[in-house]
DNA sequence: CATATGTTACAGTTTATTCTGTAAAAATAG
DNA sequence: CTATTTTTACAGAATAAACTGTAACATATG
């Protein structure tokens, strides 16, 4: 009979109730933010028990932490479940999420801007000051999604510095 | 009696989608993006009548985009009504939702981690592993919110340049 | 004061999301 | 094949969020 301290209680509740801001649905934040501070990969029934929900959340919820892409499934010997468990590093998490984010996100506003620019185009009445505003919001879009693209794709390590370097960056930038 | 090209429209509607994804009720997003793409500042019953909704639910939400700081009102000559404007630049726009998000959805979450932490050092059963993926969690967030409140705190022209710089940023940063 | 405007509170409704518990189907190990 | 485990589907319950319409209140204008 697996319970948690206080202190585990304590974050996964908050990781549950942020997630909730993010989008995320809580059951699946929670079961992340176990994972995430448990020692030991969890099998379902597990999980289950220690967050008091039922097998066919669990069951859904991992699913959707997998569609994240934060979910990895391993095996115990002389133990047929699924057992599982998601990255301790923190770099690397965020950027599976960010991307992820962007992809469900910013994607398909540029894609809707995009369109809209083109229906405009070959709209009966011409209304040039909402192209402008669309099309200065797709450039916005493009070009910050580009960047974001970019540093996405930097190793960890690299982010790790950048994100530390603050200043010296700001100096870089300056010139 | 004011209404929407379809592309207007579009636009309106996706914004109140992609808004919802954000955590950003509905409605709110719908005005913002009304008053994006709007020559001129409109009122409350404008508001009103061009998306179909309560008078109510005009103010609660104008007050809510008030307090994302993406709102502004004017007045107009001989009309005693106030009248609603938001900004067009939409990199000045997204560093504002950005350091209120930051603000909302960051900070309490440093803070919980901090606490977490203290809990743990005075917690009678001590847990090194929960600890450990608490402070390389809060490491972070303390690291990336310090990073992004830095380019946040870049001026509009500087942060629109290093976006556009991309391929030159890689470079700096591998050396 | 009379009028126009804006805010706030609220009850009731609608809508969307989440969750439960069960059952059937699918997959896999021995 | 049998037993175990997991996934999936689904109906119904529970929650939460959003919205409407109304009314009371506050504020300012002339």
């Amino acid at each position: 009979m697996i319970s948690l301290s206080p202190v585990q209680q304590k974050f996964i509740l908050h990781w549950g109730e942020m997630g909730n801001r993010w989008g995320i649905n809580r059951t699946v934040a929670q079961i992340h933010a176990l994972l995430y501070i448990w020692p030991d990969p969890l099998n379902a029934d597990d999980i289950r028990q220690i967050l008091s929900v039922a097998r066919s959340n669990v069951s859904n919820s991992l699913k959707e932490l997998n569609g994240w892409g934060l979910l990895r499934t391993v095996q115990k010997i002389g133990d047929r479940k699924d057992h599982y468990q998601t990255m301790d590093d923190p770099w690397e998490m965020f950027r599976i999420v960010g991307s992820e984010r962007k992809r469900r996100e910013m994607d398909p506003t540029v894609a809707m801007l995009a369109e809209c620019l083109e229906e405009q185009k070959n709209a009966l009445k011409t209304d040039l000051y909402t192209e402008k505003r669309l099309s200065e919001m797709k450039e916005f879009f493009d070009s910050s999604s580009a960047c974001f693209e970019k540093l996405n794709s930097l190793p960890t390590a690299t982010l790790r510095k950048l994100s530390k370097m603050g200043d010296k960056l700001l100096r870089l930038l300056s010139t």
